[in-house]
DNA sequence: TTGTATGCGTTATCAT
DNA sequence: ATGATAACGCATACAA
């Protein structure tokens, strides 16, 4: 026994077959007689050999059985989203009938070490990018220069990428106008972060926002509210939202909260009780995303509910139809409004400001 | 302009040199001339060369610079628990010194269909296999026949793979004991599952439990409490958590409960305050990880804190250390004991038991 | 049903 | 510092 591991040619060497008939047993792509197909696998057992080396098989196909997906994030807060949780899954049943992996990426931004794997240099067959800034677009010209296809979940690719978008701003807007109808005028909004800088505090410069779900839907929250507070937070999560309540409500108090996420929402509503307020008497609250915030019964937040699934599966879906020679299909998701429990009719006895009042609906 | 895509000899035919030189200029392994190199440069970009064919260089390299992880569940499922998100960081921290990017893979079981890409047939340098079930074992030799390097964390895998384990029976005990010392005598068990079909019940069969860390804690909780009864869930979270707590604190009432994860134990919280208890005065908790439960403030949980980042990191540095050609090392971390204010002393008005008080103490 | 021939695109080795 | 050569292991078109 060499030391070398055993390839294709050993087998059918072994079993007395030409190499193109042992390929052929393993890939199962043309009939082959019962007697040659035992002769070569007993022959592939004793050699030890498992299989063809998908390494070469992928050079001469041309295709690696990869999807690379790029986050904008650590892998592990991408890993902590649960609207990203939905979204895998959507994209790994999209992707189960081509049988492809799919590779975690990060996107490193221009300071990433030369080693990383990355969009330039990993073996894949198709990329999804996600998170919609302003790397997106640099990032899919590397892709599309290695002539693979790409699509993008909300973000601006450019024409002919397919994207995957969700009617963020009109969503929003949706909620504002239920939150206007129910009487409020005091209303502050807390925001997904702003940039990849991810910091905290209220928006100055809302025109400088590059993560697109935040712009969208900071736009519908403006397109009824346009001189509302708004805070920014760094990610989306309880413990941000909370934050961003204790802040919003330390101050003049609003009657109301648009959250840009659930997550943040069920931390606005932590905020409120630890100030002592009930919700929704005291304030109502928004969130966005329809997802199931783990623990937060018994409210049920009024939210837009998306299907994030959904957003994984049409971008699994478009990469796989042009990996096929098809025509992709670019696709605008709607949000469901969703009144849940945490919002109510604007009351006398709320937003007890601690300052004058400011009336900021438009 | 041909419909093919450029290789590296068109672009060193473009640029007059050979297809060595090309290569090594986009590797940088060798020292090349400032005008060779820009020779080689200004042809690429005019063929519109992005650099190697990364299937090609891996079939040569004999390195693909993906690593995959196994997952016993589904993608989205992994992705919602924070140990794992942790242990991610840690795991793309340890690989980054190879700049191998990190493949998703999901343990299919024998159903798998046979287009679905799997350790047998992914182009992967190494794998982490994850989640300690019967199915360990089989991918591990899969693995293995392919002569790559596996580790494997908080599982059995056998001889000579370098395994990452946590000390989960001595960290549940250490639990169990400070509970014991408290004066608890009536205690009940929530345990992650049991085995793949993830069943939620009561624990019958408890040498049949196939999932490791189950087994483990459950065992050091019966080092101390031999017949508490065990309730299994299906998976770890709050709202499991919540079910679980609902049935134990239905009958027989206990005086503490400890739970086999974090998110399990702040569901057993929302429990017993829907039950009307306090916790602690009226009801003990425990929970394991030592995660931040986000919007579980203000408990702190008492708990065994588990570094999972070192877990990944771990087993990161088991996989480059067999890839570099060195002795990898296997790892027991230890967890550590973390009282927060989930536990008191047992109190005479606790445990009000609906029927007849079990004494459950060993 | 099986075999023959060829090339997928790269990089390591060695010589120059 | 650069170039020539030879694999890397496989899968397909085509012939037999």
């Amino acid at each position: 026994m060499s030391s070398r591991r055993a390839t294709i040619a050993d087998v059918a060497r072994e079993a007395g077959v030409s190499a193109s008939t042992a390929s052929v047993v393993f890939s199962g792509k043309v009939v082959v007689s019962d007697a040659t197909r035992a002769k070569v696998i007993a022959a592939a057992e004793s050699l030890g050999y498992t299989g063809p080396d998908p390494r070469a098989a992928s050079l001469r196909t041309g295709r690696a059985g990869i999807v690379a997906v790029l986050f904008r994030e650590r892998l592990g807060a991408a890993f902590r989203d649960p609207v990203n949780a939905a979204m895998m899954d959507g994209l790994s049943d999209a992707l189960a009938p081509i049988g492809a992996g799919i590779l975690l990426l990060r996107d490193e931004g221009p300071d990433a070490p030369a080693t990383a794997p990355s969009l330039t240099s990993a073996p894949i067959d198709a990329a999804v990018l996600l998170g919609c800034n302003e790397i997106v677009r640099a990032s899919v010209e590397t892709v599309r220069g290695r002539g693979l296809p790409v699509a993008v979940i909300e973000g601006d690719a450019g024409a002919d990428i397919p994207r995957i978008l969700l009617d963020n701003r009109e969503a929003q807007r949706q909620a504002a106008e239920h939150v206007r109808s129910l009487g409020h005028r005091d209303v502050a909004i807390v925001t997904l972060p702003r940039d990849g800088a991810r910091r905290r505090g209220f928006h100055d410069d809302e025109a400088g926002i590059t993560v697109d779900v935040t712009r969208d839907r900071l736009q519908g929250a403006r397109d009824v509210y346009p001189d509302a507070p708004a805070y920014a937070t760094a990610e989306s999560s309880i413990d941000e939202g909370l934050a961003a309540g204790r802040v919003l409500l330390a101050g003049v108090r609003p009657t109301a909260i648009l959250a840009q996420s659930d997550m943040l929402a069920a931390g606005v509503i932590r905020a409120a009780e630890e100030a002592g307020l009930r919700v929704p008497e005291d304030l109502s609250v928004t969130g966005f995303d329809g997802i199931v915030v783990d623990g937060l019964a018994p409210y049920a937040l009024t939210t837009l509910v998306q299907d994030a699934a959904a957003k994984g599966r049409a971008a699994g879906e478009a990469v796989v139809a042009m990996l096929e020679g098809r025509e992709p299909a670019s696709l605008t998701l709607s949000c469901t409004f969703r009144r849940g429990n945490t919002t109510a009719p604007v009351s006398v006895s709320a937003g007890k400001a601690l300052g004058p009042r400011s009336d900021s609906a438009g």
